[in-house]
RNA sequence: GCGAUUGUGGUGAAGUGGUUAACACACCGGCUUGUGGCGCCGGCAUUCGUGGGUUCGAUUCCCAUCAGUCGCCCCA
């Protein structure tokens, strides 16, 4: 060959054996969702570059440096959505959803994101991002059925060693008394901080709270905390929360460092961290919070909400490390057609057997009998049937059920009421079984 | 954006400045188009990510580039 495509840098092919994992992933969130009573939202993938900035923040990085920007044949300009929340919003004010005969809006949404970050593990250009958003009510008991469907969709996968961390940044006056208070408490020794914290000092102070390098430093430590200059009313806000989650019987520990990168959060913030060797320095798995402000700053009506997001492949990651697996392939019949002259009649068996639902295949190749029987068994098929020459003449066919080793020959017009029969009967293999899963299955 | 590290077939991998590039699995063919999973026999990298340089000669040394991995940053 002379050129050989590869894929873009940070971004990966999911393969038929991938497929399946995030298949199962997808409908494990799906029906947590509906337990939630959140509906779906798709929103495109590419919006207008304006709306990131207004939403997540000029200073901060996923919009100064990370964004895949381009200007379309029209001289708009393009942006590919690096997360979910804005865009989200901007359809609930576009549709005017405030006006929906349900007064809190619950939606959730799954897809790609993108952000032109360094790949490393769990951290790809375009990867997928499941979240959730709750428009159209202030009360803490929202934050605590946002954060208590995030738990329940890390339970319904079976993940442990989840850590839930919370802190409160408080309202927009709490948030401004207490910048204040941060950078006057630091200014004088910012040189002693790490030279990225003295980045941080002019661009984002806030984020200096949760530096790795510095956060051992007395000058942190001592540092005022968001949680210390909460005004009365997000004080009560966060207070209710922690009960709530108290009665959700969700454990939780306060996290007076957390802050979040994006500038729309008000009040609750929240991480999901697992603690698995399998993701590296990528453990934060689900990230959240409070945006009261948000929808009022793109050009809506005054409405609060609150979410969350997932990133799918540190979940997918995670998955691997508690030993997931999706649902196995297999196939109820695979059919052999032992000669041109039985191909036609074959073929119609074939059908027969599709039209009723039975997962069959067949071979293209001509290959010999023993390599169709291998191919059978790496496409896990429970019966094989042999039609020949002599069958034909019969009028049979020859039925071969790998579960039980039997082989029996049958008219041929008998074909699939039989291997419905078989597949009825009780004493199945879970390999073959047709649920998602059964009793024997667990 | 910064730092480190890796790159040999479908996969896992050994290996050397000089010419047949181990081995294992997978795959293909034969013994065996009428019964697979076992066995035996045979096949399967004109080529070592890509481009350039050093050299009589490079997969092996050097440079660049692309990609992966790990960490920082950021974030999910």
């Amino acid at each position: 060959m002379i050129y050989m495509y590869q894929k873009i840098k940070g971004t990966y092919d999911l393969l038929p054996n991938d497929t399946k994992k995030w298949q199962s992933l997808e409908k494990t969130i799906r029906s947590v969702s509906k337990i939630y009573n959140y509906e779906e939202i798709r929103t495109p993938i590419f919006e207008n570059t304006e709306l990131f900035h207004r939403s997540v923040g000029e200073e901060t990085d996923i919009v100064s440096k990370e964004t895949y920007d381009f200007i379309d044949r029209g001289k708009r300009h393009i942006t590919l959505r690096p997360e979910g929340t804005a865009p989200v919003a901007r359809s609930y004010i576009e549709n005017k959803l405030y006006a929906d005969k349900l007064p809190v809006k619950k939606l959730y949404y799954m897809g790609p994101m993108f952000r032109y970050e360094r790949p490393q593990k769990g951290r790809y250009r375009q990867f997928a991002q499941f979240g959730a958003e709750a428009f159209g009510s202030t009360s803490p008991l929202l934050d605590a059925e946002i954060i208590s469907y995030a738990v329940s969709v890390i339970k319904a996968l079976k993940i442990k060693d989840v850590e839930v961390h919370v802190n409160s940044i408080g309202d927009q006056e709490s948030k401004v008394m207490y910048k204040e208070a941060l950078i006057a408490y630091l200014e004088k020794d910012v040189q002693t901080l790490c030279s990225d914290c003295q980045k941080r000092f002019e661009t984002n102070p806030l984020r200096i709270l949760d530096c790795k390098v510095d956060k051992d430093t007395e000058l942190l430590k001592n540092a005022p905390k968001p949680l210390d200059y909460l005004n009365e009313e997000s004080k009560t806000h966060f207070n209710k929360l922690l009960a709530y989650l108290d009665a959700m019987e969700i454990k939780y520990v306060i996290d007076r460092n957390l802050v979040r990168g994006l500038d729309y959060y008000t009040h609750t913030v929240f991480e999901v961290n697992a603690n698995l060797e399998t993701l590296g320095a990528q453990n934060t798995i689900c990230g959240g919070g409070r945006y009261n402000h948000l929808v009022s700053s793109l050009g809506g009506p005054d409405i609060p909400g609150v979410g969350f997001a997932f990133g799918l492949e540190r979940l997918m990651f995670a998955l691997e490390s508690v030993n997931f697996k999706g649902t196995p392939d297999y196939l109820h019949l695979y059919l052999m057609i032992l000669g041109e002259e039985q191909k036609e009649d074959g073929i119609r068996l074939l059908n027969r057997c599709r039209i009723g639902g039975l997962f069959s295949d067949i071979d293209f190749l001509d290959k010999n009998l023993k390599a169709q029987f291998k191919l059978a068994d790496n496409m896990n098929a429970r019966f094989i049937a042999i039609y020949g020459a002599n069958e034909k003449a019969k009028g049979e066919i020859n039925v071969k059920d790998k579960d039980t080793g039997k082989e029996i020959t049958i008219k041929s017009s008998q074909l699939y009421n039989h291997i419905i029969t078989e597949l009825m009967n009780p004493n199945h293999s879970c390999e073959t079984c047709e649920e998602d899963s059964c009793d024997d299955c667990e």
